[in-house]
DNA sequence: GAAGACCTGCTA
DNA sequence: TAGCAGGTCTTC
């Protein structure tokens, strides 16, 4: 599943491809869904003409800086994905929007669940500050505010921006802090840990190029096909009955949040 | 704060 | 063939 890690992977090779500078010449709507809540036309119609000036990120959110008002802002969802092609274009069986862009290149947005969204706008609102930019300052005060249950505060954009449910129990795992525990509850040298966790497990996951985890076809590939480099580095998530790495003792699985949250009973509290 | 809706393909 | 997976928005 598509999170912070896997969209820097892909902003940085939608940079190296070449993307920038180019300009819109043609867009194409398969799944009208896609650009809610415009139109297909209206959408097209924004966006047609512009130039990709820049292409930066906040949280899970893709943004392509545009020389207009608006922005052309992309969340993947579960199942987003993008990749190039050139030449005579050829609509793959998910591809949901596809960009023409300058210069015979074709952007394709592929998308199984038709769950993500293109948007127009400057900038993806409702966001915390995001993961890899967080400061430990400002990660203590907000833990301090709150005594809502660990796994829920990570997992809420509008406290840290690009967390998901993979990296969610990772950075639990790794601070040894148990996913229902009520942030107000933490010591400073806890929130330390998790402040650390959180921002190890996000870095090295995009050192890696993201992470292909999943239940098959909401698996990750990058804009080559790629799954991540990231796969084999799991210790909590995916694990569910597994020998947690450090005491061997089998990992639980409970709900939280509605999402699946495997965690190590005897090394997390 | 919890649960449903949105979606589809893979697993059991 | 039923159920699960997951991010976010909507609705109780």
């Amino acid at each position: 599943m598509p999170e912070l890690p896997e969209v820097e992977t892909i902003r940085r090779q939608l940079c190296t491809a070449g993307v920038k500078g180019r300009v819109v010449e043609k867009v194409l709507i398969d799944w009208p869904r896609t650009v809610d809540p415009l139109s297909p036309a209206v959408f097209c119609k924004k966006i047609t003409g512009r130039t990709i000036e820049r292409l930066s990120r906040h949280g899970k959110w893709l943004i392509f800086e545009l020389d207009s008002e608006d922005n052309l802002l992309v969340h993947l969802r579960m199942t987003g994905g993008f990749y190039l092609s050139s030449g005579a274009l050829k609509k793959g069986t998910y591809d949901r929007a596809i960009l023409q862009l300058s210069g015979g290149l074709n952007l394709h947005f592929r998308d199984p669940r038709k769950f993500g969204r293109m948007r127009l706008g400057v900038f993806p609102l409702g966001l915390g500050p995001d993961a890899m930019e967080i400061g430990a300052r400002q990660f203590f005060q907000t833990l301090e505010k709150t005594n809502r249950g660990l796994k829920t505060l990570l997992l809420d954009q509008s406290f840290i921006a690009g967390v998901g449910n993979i990296y969610a129990d990772e950075a639990l795992f790794e601070a040894r802090l148990h996913p229902l525990r009520k942030a107000g509850t933490l010591t400073d040298d806890e929130m330390l840990a998790l402040y650390n966790a959180v921002t190890h497990v996000i870095r090295s996951a995009v050192e890696n190029g993201g992470t292909s985890l999943g239940d098959g076809q909401g698996n990750y590939t990058d804009l080559n096909g790629n799954s991540g480099g990231n796969s084999d580095k799991a210790n909590a998530y995916g694990r569910a009955g597994l020998p947690c790495v450090v005491c061997k003792n089998p990992l639980e699985k409970i709900t939280v949040a509605q999402r699946a949250t495997v965690f190590c009973a005897h090394c997390q509290h």
